[in-house]
DNA sequence: TTCCAGGTGATAA
DNA sequence: TTATCACATGGA
């Protein structure tokens, strides 16, 4: 257990942004993170200071990261214009959320089985197929989600050679063939996330797009989740029905060139809230 | 029961 | 090129 003071960091609006599918409150008050096949616990101490329970060495080496910790929040939040209504509200709201940078294949399997899914009926079918498929982390927990062993997300190779019917259990639906199509070409490097960190946003974009079952959308979040470029920017129900009713259609992209993928956060964050709701519901 | 969800592929015009 | 439709299933 490690002691870190943190600005500008909110565990409970980073669990549920929608960005990941494995952080999740505890009944202890902390949030209980399955990434990169460590399981991890931190809870909020309340005056800026937060609890980890890894090493010092894991800290830096993999959550500093993980949590984008070293970027500097305020200051993209401070290119949103005070003229923005929408947005202003929307980083003040979101205030505290961070990009999470995760696992390639986690983000690209994950997004794939959203499609056309609520983020609780998306965690459900993560855990089914983690469960399923993927290696036990922590034997015997009597946390995380209601007890029992701990599971890694399933490697691609451990679900190339599957077939729809043995997946067929894990509410994936139609998406089957999309997943198990996707873990073959990453298990046999047809996709190489290594070399799409490196390659240019749009290339890496279309190389995505080859997948069966990966459109605009969902390429656009493995950029953004798995492959750390910022400037990716996923359009989905929320956000385009933002950009129709706060933008009349066009949202000023260019504005926010190197960081848009974070201002899609907070818009999408906000956009979905009941806070939102409501100030529209008052006009 | 009905509606909707962090969409995409197939098909038609 | 754009528009329309089907698609499996869980949650509210």
């Amino acid at each position: 257990m490690i002691i870190k003071e943190i600005q500008d960091f909110d565990l409970r609006k980073i669990a549920n942004s929608g960005q990941c599918f494995r952080m999740n409150l505890l009944g202890s008050g902390a949030y209980s993170v399955i990434a990169l096949g460590k399981y991890l616990e931190i809870l909020d101490n309340g005056d800026g200071r937060f609890q980890f329970s890894c090493s010092e060495a894991d800290f830096l080496s993999i959550w500093t990261n993980y949590f984008d910790l070293s970027c500097d929040y305020t200051k993209i939040r401070s290119l949103v214009p005070s003229g923005d209504t929408f947005l202003s509200e929307a980083i003040e709201y979101g205030w505290g959320i961070h990009l999470l940078r995760q696992d390639p294949w986690e983000v690209t399997a994950s997004f794939i089985l959203s499609q056309r899914k609520s983020i609780p009926a998306i965690k459900t079918a993560v855990e089914s197929l983690c469960s399923k498929y993927g290696t036990v982390i922590v034997p015997d927990s009597d946390s995380g989600s209601g007890g029992g062993p701990i599971y890694s997300f399933p490697c691609a190779s451990a679900l190339a050679d599957l077939s729809c019917c043995d997946i067929g259990s894990c509410s994936l639906g139609y998406r089957d063939k999309y997943i198990i199509n996707a873990a073959q070409c990453v298990a046999n490097r047809d996709i190489d996330f290594s070399i799409l960190q490196n390659t240019d946003p749009e290339s890496a974009k279309s190389a995505l797009k080859s997948l069966y079952g990966v459109g605009d959308k969902v390429a656009s979040c493995i950029l953004l989740f798995g492959l750390g470029h910022l400037n990716a920017f996923p359009e989905d129900v929320w956000i385009k029905r933002v950009i129709e009713t706060q933008y009349a259609g066009i949202f000023p992209k260019s504005r926010y060139d190197g960081y848009l993928g974070i201002i899609q956060q907070y818009m999408f964050y906000y956009g979905k809230s009941n806070a939102y709701k409501k100030r529209n519901a008052a006009f």
